[in-house]
DNA sequence: GCCAACGTTGGC
DNA sequence: GCCAACGTTGGC
């Protein structure tokens, strides 16, 4: 089980639209590190939900549903997509705020490279959002 | 709305 | 294959 944090601006797409979609295919990356992440992830890997721009914060966890395959939306071929499902919303949001007090959680990938879509978290870290995030990891 | 950081592109 | 220029992302 591999655990990853997936961005999305609100505007665009948002943790409450994907509740309601249920499912959804995450199109539209057009970065070879997030790409190539995507390409990793596992069907039944989890992900957090993170809210870019607007809200700052991971609001939820997303499972894997379907596989990397290529992005249909990408005409040069050369980026791939996922699908995700809506697992579990957060009973309360962690904030980027939240997540640069805590001494632990500074090396994520969130915190050093923020402008990657698609990142791996460890599983200490996932751990430990999960529980200031009120949920069961 | 600004600007720093970073990834990508394209000329050489 | 290097690197400058450019565009985009995302936190503040």
């Amino acid at each position: 089980m591999q655990y990853w944090l997936m961005k999305s601006e609100p505007s665009a797409y948002s943790w409450e639209q994907l509740v309601k979609d249920g499912k959804t295919g995450w199109t539209g990356v057009r970065n070879f590190q997030a790409s190539g992440n995507m390409k990793k992830m596992k069907k039944g890997d989890q992900a957090f939900f993170y809210h870019s721009n607007e809200g700052l914060a991971v609001v939820g966890i997303a499972e894997i549903a379907k596989e990397y395959h290529p992005d249909p939306t990408d005409k040069t071929g050369k980026f791939g997509m996922v699908e995700v499902k809506a697992l579990t919303p957060f009973k309360t949001p962690v904030t980027m705020k939240e997540i640069k007090a805590t001494p632990a959680l500074n090396d994520m990938v969130l915190v050093k490279n923020s402008r990657l879509s698609v990142q791996p978290v460890t599983a200490a870290e996932w751990k430990a959002v999960c529980k200031m995030g009120g949920v069961k990891a």
